[in-house]
DNA sequence: TTGTATGCGTTATCAA
DNA sequence: TTGATAACGCATACAA
């Protein structure tokens, strides 16, 4: 029918209608600016043409706007989308487009210089950044562009609002709880402090060094708070691991459980690695609590192994950050703290069980 | 430093440098095309000025691509992002695009009319529609768009490829498993037949009637297989239920093993409807599989409940789908077949134990 | 109610 | 190596 030839566009209609360019964009964007019979004559030839109607990139370009929120993760998509505690900021971020109609475009950024291109290639109205370390080429792209842009969990980017929880505050009163219940002999399993992850212990200054400050600062909440409680925090043995897994928090939870003397009680910084650490108790047969107590993050998964865990608001946390970025309003330029709980279950219980 | 006055583009730059337009488009896009003197002269000055690099859109509409594909749900995004095989798609998609070096946007496409207007504005390359119904608004508006698009397991739009599994021959395995296990006494739970759900009996002509091809397809499947054992299908009981959720499936259960004579097998149209089935096999003290066979569909969570299952290869298909959108070639017009999988666990077991 | 003219910001072509 | 010009396809102020 109309294969060959130029591409059909308002002109070509307006041409075969004998009317202007402007009164074909009327007909489809301002229906109420021309007479209905018009109107009806030049949907009915763009019908014939097999117009494709406005092009959206071009209608972009005029209107200045994309119709787009964009969302950078520093993962791989595929990882992302197989971690609960992203799942529900995904969820909280589609919220926001639905209720404004507008769509989430989803940024992969892995490899070496891909991330420049992806970034200014971006036809968006904003950018959020989850969990990106600290100096990541992107950013820089991002605050580039110039559009509206807000971080989650991290990184603080100057005269940008930031999204999380208080990691400080909610790591200390994880282990608060676990020292208040008496344990002293403390362990840790750690992972995403580092973009290169390795798998070992970690000690106090790789603790300290690696570019994700909430994780760092996650870390950081832990040790302050066994300190506080007159705890050597060089005494502490931290697992790394590179992977966000069960399984990886199992095999940590091993190393870390044969250790002399053992600990009475792990903290992880997530609940996957935590219910990895309740297999580790049952492969030596320990009891939870009384042999171990063990303790998760997120609240992602944590209900199902009853873990004691630290509950982050997650859709609330993406539901705000697309709305900030879609209200038109200029930004806050700091810190948006949300709410955290900590929610004790099973998994936690007095020392010397 | 430049808050106001007129926006910075190529062009300011360039009357700055005092040089032309496309030179200092060449500093950014083609950086061999000019003398390395003068284009850190050019960003430089571009960098003065606060410039935020050649603007995406109008970039994309010169270019004429908008480095992003676009994946339509019929679903609220928040429920979508909660299913696993959902997830599984959006997993497989995102490796695709990932590979390619472009976005994935995300559309919502929710209540009445906002369709044509989400689909008219996205700025994407091509579409992947995710389980739509039958003569949806939306699937027209796609179609007038005129970008390469497939669709992965609903509906098929003729022209255009469908990327699924077999599920009349997938569903047909799943029962003929049971009926040669002996089962007689089947009931059915299914869900999202129909855009408008509902809670209750569903009878034959319901089951034939509902826009969702593959979930009719599904329920056919069973049916095909029953007959083909001699079960006369207006007596079997199907329960639908509105939402895709282990408590719905623990409900419709209720109803179904409430009957006389008991079921002793129940299929379902997902995972976590059977999981549910579990439940009310458990609430009710039936032994599974001794008293009660339960299947699921998808593979998704069902490895945790031993359920028996088919395997969809969730990530392939939405890999495949991507990568066709991608790969610049004229699209197959038809179905695209993949390989699913009867996985038998144990939640199924000989009939009469 | 409809048409004219212009600009949105970029890149490709071709000539210098 | 650089510049002038012409698209890309659309929407809007303004005039008719």
């Amino acid at each position: 029918m109309s294969g060959r030839g130029k591409r059909v566009t308002l002109q070509t209609i307006a041409d075969r209608v004998g009317v202007s360019r402007a009164t074909v964009s009327y007909a489809f964007s301002r229906p109420d600016q021309l007479s209905e019979k018009l109107r009806a004559e030049i949907l009915k030839v763009a019908g014939e043409l097999g117009y494709a109607g406005p092009d959206a990139t071009a209608r972009s370009l005029r209107l200045r706007r994309a119709g787009a929120l964009g969302l950078l993760f520093t993962e791989t998509l595929n990882y992302a989308f197989g971690d609960p505690y992203s799942i529900g900021l995904l969820q909280g971020m589609a919220a926001a487009v639905e209720d404004a109609g507008v769509g989430l475009l989803i940024l992969p950024l892995l490899t070496g210089d891909g991330h420049a291109e992806t970034v200014r290639g971006a036809v968006v109205d904003g950018f959020c950044v989850y969990s990106l370390p600290d100096g990541h080429p992107a950013l820089e792209e991002v605050l580039r562009r110039g559009l509206p842009a807000v971080a989650v969990d991290e990184p603080y980017l100057p005269g940008y609002p930031l999204i999380g929880i208080d990691e400080m505050a909610a790591a200390g009163d994880a282990a608060r709880h676990v020292l208040g219940l008496g344990h002293r002999r403390l362990g840790v399993i750690i992972t995403g402090l580092y973009h290169q992850a390795r798998t070992g212990w970690a000690d106090v200054e790789r603790q300290e060094r690696g570019p994700f400050q909430a994780r760092r600062t996650r870390i950081a909440g832990y040790r302050a708070a066994a300190e506080g409680a007159g705890i050597d925090w060089a005494g502490v043995p931290v697992y790394e691991v590179v992977r966000n897994t069960r399984e990886s928090g199992r095999e940590a939870a091993h190393e870390l459980l044969r250790r002399e003397p053992r600990p009475t009680a792990v903290l992880t910084v997530t609940d996957r690695l935590a219910l990895g650490v309740l297999d580790a108790a049952a492969d030596l047969g320990l009891r939870v609590p009384e042999d171990l107590s063990v303790v998760g993050f997120s609240d992602s998964e944590a209900a199902q192994g009853g873990l004691t865990t630290i509950r982050q608001p997650k859709e609330e946390i993406g539901k705000t950050a697309g709305r900030l970025l879609l209200s038109g309003r200029p930004l806050p330029e700091e810190r948006l703290v949300m709410p955290y709980e900590l929610v004790v279950r099973a998994s936690t219980g007095p020392a010397g069980g």
